[in-house]
DNA sequence: CCATTAATTAGATTATTATCTAATTAGATG
DNA sequence: CATCTAATTAGATAATAATCTAATTAATGG
């Protein structure tokens, strides 16, 4: 999935009449001048709409005779809107865990260390809680970016104060790998290209 | 569910930096400093869109000492992706069917009455058929809502030309009534703000 | 070939909005 | 109280887009 098919669909159907018009195609296939009549708009602003929703596929059309009959596309409908909920459940902390059925003994760890918010509270001295920590910072990464050091500092810093010993620590462990001071994830994340 | 707040949420989503917002919030909370780093711009621009993530309820925040965290609510984001499948198959002809497990007699009659494209081919003469279609017809209007008679007409008229008649039969079967000539249906229909 | 009807395209207008800089507010801390 | 940092607000600019009227294209039917 590209960002910019999501974001289009997104666009597309936050306005008014396009999901008006959605609604109205709900029921089965009309033409362009009963949608025109219904809405109460012009002839080439239902055209206008129209070939919007046709950019993103989500209605298609069939002529007949002389008149134009448009029709949803639900499967695309489907797609699209169940990307953005599958993303935040796929990629989310906990359900993660759940999907992963990561055992219990993990998540009490995590849920140790970490405040409500999502902040850390101490580094973890015992190597093996201290590797689980360090993978979970590693697994909200992106895989396939690249961070410049300041970046990854910065974004260190909104879990703990000391970034740099993490950033060491995520060396260290291998989690990350550094070139030119532009450290960068092993590939394990799904939704790289959108962050 | 009012039509304007499942368009705002569209609109919203319907941006690259917000879309990218949420596929960072979706790993954990994250403070303003840390989103403008992240995705480079300005912590006014960040203001800018979380506010508008906030106005829809995608994103709350809580201040811990002087930083703001944000994090997202994914039921809001799960509500209403699914409003639009959601309204699709339960409005669409063919599923409505199927749900309320409509006998195959039902069935039958409205594919012989209609062509693909929703069009009548004929009024049925038989009174029961003729109900089956003037209850389907009722059943494609939106509850609550008032239609002015040219409105009526026009949308009759993507199902048959002779409006006229139908739009009597309509009043006759009790399935409208009318009002100064306002017609308006019996409430049957979810989603009647929509259209 | 001409007339009709439906749909699209072109072009103009108006409204919305994403982003920036500069100024302001709000807390925290020395 | 003075200072620092984070966040928001104000205001400006430039880009996008919804809608309309007028013109054009496409297909049908006499």
């Amino acid at each position: 999935m590209q960002v910019e098919k999501l974001v289009a669909f997104h666009k597309t159907i936050g306005d008014v009449t396009r999901i008006r018009i959605i609604s109205i195609l709900a029921n089965g296939p009309k033409h362009g001048q009963a949608l025109a009549g219904i809405l109460k708009l012009t002839a080439p602003t239902i055209s206008h709409h129209l070939s919007k929703l046709k950019d993103i596929n989500l209605v298609k059309d069939r002529r007949e005779k002389n008149t134009v009959y448009y029709f949803l596309n639900e499967d695309v409908l489907k797609h699209y809107s169940s990307a953005l909920p599958k993303m935040v459940s796929t990629k989310g902390d906990s359900n993660k865990m759940d999907n992963q059925k990561l055992n219990l003994e993990h998540k009490k760890i995590l849920e140790n260390f970490y405040t409500p918010d999502g902040r850390l509270k101490t580094i973890p001295a015992q190597r093996k809680k201290k590797m689980i920590i360090l993978h979970h910072i590693g697994s909200l990464l992106e895989k396939g970016r690249k961070y410049p050091e300041k970046e990854l500092n910065e974004f260190i810093q909104s879990f703990h104060d000391d970034y740099a010993t993490i950033r060491r620590e995520l060396i260290i462990g291998s989690i990350m790998y550094r070139e030119n001071s532009i450290y960068e994830l092993n590939p394990r994340e799904m939704w790289a290209d959108i962050v």
